[in-house]
DNA sequence: TGGCTAATTTAAAACGTTATAAACACCCTC
DNA sequence: GAGGGTGTTTATAACGTTTTAAATTAGCCA
């Protein structure tokens, strides 16, 4: 536009301007800051010094052509995981784990409502990122099994059941839908009915054994709703419960999976004049203060995504680094504590 | 580990390997890849032909190291923009005005809890994108007026009061609470209230601007507490329309500026066993589809933010590409329509 | 003093791209 | 056939970093 009256932009410090300042060359500058054994103290000291001094940072794009890391961390956003800020949770969590490192977060969301495995392949053949960030796993996770085939660095919000052990920090759904259907029990109820994710996800399975277990062993009947899942759009769950507590042998309590599930099961619920802790109960599964806070009689055991995200962060470092993976496989356990009935 | 097995990874094709396939100089094939006027159309046509077919993409951080443009979009997150995927919806919406060019979305989230002007500032000195995107504007914006000072691209999500007139993509929040305060004195309501943003923020003024036109057209009672905003914690929010419900003279409608506001009048006014439609009514903001869902009989006004994401890549595009910045501010209008009483 | 080793520093090349300036081929004109 | 375009291609040099290999210095001993 103007390229007379261009500017005057900040000249960024290069290794050269130290180099000329201290008057070593620019090999040794960029030894001393990368703290090879080879350099001198005092030269180190000197060159740190003076490298603080005028706010030296060295070049991302340089530093990535010449060594080929990108110093970048991808993380693969799913549609589904706009609502009650699940994605921005862990990448806050993500950043925490990245502060003082050199990696950046960047995100790749994903526009087609299958499986981002085209995203993999394009971010790990054109080498975008140095490692992945994704959830939402299946049991036979395509994401999962082209990574490992292709040796690249990944952890996985939730687990799949390849037998390759991979890293993955994961929520203990077991024992949530356990404890959570127990809880149910406890206050009376006889049938309770489980709000599951899409049966393909590896966690649905993880949570229809909790649920089962706790069934079981108080041998109390269930139910299990083949048409709504945590996906579903949010009238459909909130109509689906509404019609189905005015049929014969309608549930009395609820697992929920989700904050948004449970505050449809409410709405639903409450259309049939039931009231929430006196017709029936709902133990949810807590990821913000939404629903507590909307709903304080609603009962919830709480998934901090914040940390998950920190916890992914560290073990992908971990992984990146060439740590051995074997045991990068991380379970959250959920601290339950009910007041007394 | 095991660097004697290191796995064959797929060796990316550059213009060198081009150059060498086709016969031209790798300058020529830069030049061609680029379009440039001085290349003759069948070499052009061969060298894309040949590029495709072997999937060559350009090194990004080549491309960088020459020609100082980052091709990176930072995107400042706000903690308080967790809730309810607001960053996220916003930041789908500028992925898919970003498709198909060369930029990438890096996020940078703001742990402190007050202006991420330092994180502005860091990005701007040390050239780490080439535009810059952030909401929750001032009317004295520091952050807006460090960027225009130096000159730097970026397009914010509200508006200031700033003399320089700067690129922006705003909501029409006038307009939204005067439509929604008019809809509750059309439902008979004598005495509304209106939950606003922090007042630092721009919008806030927009909102009560719009709020206190409709109260003085129809000439009814009105209310704004000190006491809470929309940043506040969801059960303060609660608690205070409860216990203000409870006392004289309470208010009878409520404008609320976000959908979690809405939730947790709902709530407190249920507390006194007030029911949404017969003793007051609502009428929300909703950027997502939880409200609608939850609580059918709320009334509300959409504001599409993966819509404003999009606008706002567009425009911040073009402010890149050195296009007049003059009319870049884009305000979008709400579209109402209640149904008839 | 010369020669060997260890410690420290350095020059030069490279990563893949684009910008600058020069070269080449071709056609036209006088 | 020499001079002068024009249209197209090319060699070379950068951008800022790290890596490889070589050079320098110092320390030590014979």
């Amino acid at each position: 536009m103007t390229p007379d009256q261009a500017p005057a932009r900040h000249v960024r410090p290069t290794l050269r301007t130290i180099a000329d300042m201290t008057g070593f060359a620019v090999t040794t500058v960029s030894r001393a800051l990368s703290n090879a054994p080879q350099i001198s103290a005092e030269t180190r000291r000197r060159v740190h010094e003076v490298a603080s001094q005028i706010g030296y940072l060295p070049d991302r794009a340089a530093q990535r052509l010449k060594t080929g890391r990108t110093n970048v961390i991808s993380v693969l956003l799913d549609p589904h995981e706009e609502i009650l800020g699940y994605g921005t949770s862990l990448m806050l969590g993500l950043a925490k784990a990245l502060t003082d490192t050199p990696y950046h977060l960047i995100v790749t969301p994903n526009f087609l409502n299958d499986s981002n495995l085209d995203a993999v392949r394009h971010i790990v053949r054109n080498s975008m990122a140095d490692g992945l960030i994704f959830s939402r796993t299946e049991p036979f996770d395509p994401r999962v099994r082209f990574l490992i085939e292709n040796d690249f660095p990944f952890v996985c919000h939730g687990r799949t059941e390849l037998s390759t052990p991979h890293p993955y920090v994961d929520y203990d759904n077991f024992s949530f839908a356990y404890e959570a259907t127990k809880r149910l029990i406890v206050h009376g109820r006889r049938k309770p009915m489980i709000i599951l994710p899409p049966k393909r996800m590896t966690f649905s399975q993880h949570l229809l054994h909790g649920f089962m277990t706790a069934i079981r062993e108080a041998g109390v009947a269930y139910e299990i709703p083949d048409e709504i899942h945590l996906d579903s759009p949010i009238d459909h769950i909130r109509d689906f419960i509404s019609r189905r507590a005015g049929e014969p042998d309608a549930p009395d309590g609820f697992t929920c999976g989700g904050e948004v599930s449970a505050l449809a099961t409410i709405t639903g619920m409450s259309d049939r004049g039931l009231t929430l802790g006196l017709e029936y109960d709902i133990v949810a599964k807590q990821t913000s203060k939404l629903l507590v806070n909307i709903q304080p009689k609603v009962e919830t055991i709480y998934e901090d995504l914040v940390d998950t995200g920190e916890q992914m962060g560290h073990v992908l470092l971990a992984r990146i680094g060439g740590k051995d993976t074997t045991d990068m496989q991380v379970l959250l356990k959920p601290t339950v504590n009910f007041p007394a009935v």
